[in-house]
DNA sequence: CTAGATGTTAAGGT
DNA sequence: CACCTTAACATCTA
């Protein structure tokens, strides 16, 4: 479920595993993931450069080398990284394995290969070429009501579309209209400004909370719909119960007594 | 065994 | 033309 949090959480992750160290082997099981770049472009970007720092827009991860390249990752539905300390032991659904140079490893895994692989000179570019939008949590009240403005799909569809916001997927979308009590199926246009304004404040505190706990369903608040995503649970927020539907194609859960 | 699943995107529709 | 929605993608799991 790798959305903005998630992202977010990897890059934490490869900054206190990788950051500053060079590496050594480089292993891409699987081309498949490659985007748009061969794998000796991917191979020669990396085999003797150190990470000197990593970004992120969206639910893309960019880790610059020392030869001023770019490893960016998209991690799709089921991606992840996962570091050892030591060489040996390659986790299942492995597509690309970093040999690093105090003899640990990075490897991003993938079971069902729907991320993306690919490396670039400009992060921002490489970014550019694909018209995302910009980074959910950089996205202010005012840029918010421009952005909802004289849409006609739903707000819910709205709020993952990469190209107008990045980094928001199906399962925090409905969190944000869970709280926010607004149906998911709203056309956006319709919304009022109170509405708009409350939907903005949950789309940053959803997104800065899910950081903070980690990206970890687990750990998420009590009132939160995310770790219960089910239809027939209780609502948390009132005495509804949660219901399931199809908003531009993806499953969205929401409480019909409270978000209207 | 089949249906459905977190994401992206080409193709088709308004 | 701008914007939306749907279906397909590869594979696993309930």
């Amino acid at each position: 479920m790798p959305e903005l949090p998630d992202v977010e959480t990897f890059k934490r992750y490869f900054d206190a595993t990788s950051l500053h160290k060079r590496v050594e082997h480089v292993h891409l099981h699987d081309e498949l993931l490659l985007d748009g770049v061969s794998r000796q472009k991917v191979v020669g970007v990396l085999v003797g450069e150190a990470f000197e720092g990593t970004t992120r827009r969206g639910k893309y991860l960019g880790a610059r080398t020392t030869n001023d390249e770019w490893l960016i990752l998209h991690f799709g539905m089921t991606g992840s990284l996962q570091y050892a300390q030591s060489l040996g032991d390659e986790p299942r659904y492995t597509a690309l394995l970093l040999e690093l140079s105090d003899d640990s490893q990075l490897a991003y895994i993938n079971k069902r290969r729907f991320g993306k692989i690919s490396a670039a000179s400009s992060f921002d570019d490489f970014i550019e070429a694909r018209e995302l939008g910009p980074d959910a949590l950089d996205v202010d009240l005012p840029s918010f009501r421009a952005m909802v403005a004289g849409r006609r799909g739903s707000i819910k569809s709205l709020l993952m579309n990469q190209k107008i916001l990045a980094g928001v997927g199906n399962v925090y979308a409905d969190e944000m209209l869970f709280h926010a009590g607004v149906m998911p199926d709203r056309n956006a246009s319709s919304l009022s400004e109170r509405e708009i304004t409350d939907v903005h404040a949950w789309l940053m505190r959803v997104l800065k909370t899910a950081i903070d706990r980690g990206a970890d369903a687990d750990r998420m608040p009590e009132s939160w719909l995310l770790p219960r995503r089910a239809a027939d649970a209780p609502c948390t927020l009132c005495n509804g119960m949660i219901a399931s539907m199809k908003v531009s194609g993806r499953t969205t859960y929401f409480c019909p007594s409270h978000q209207g």
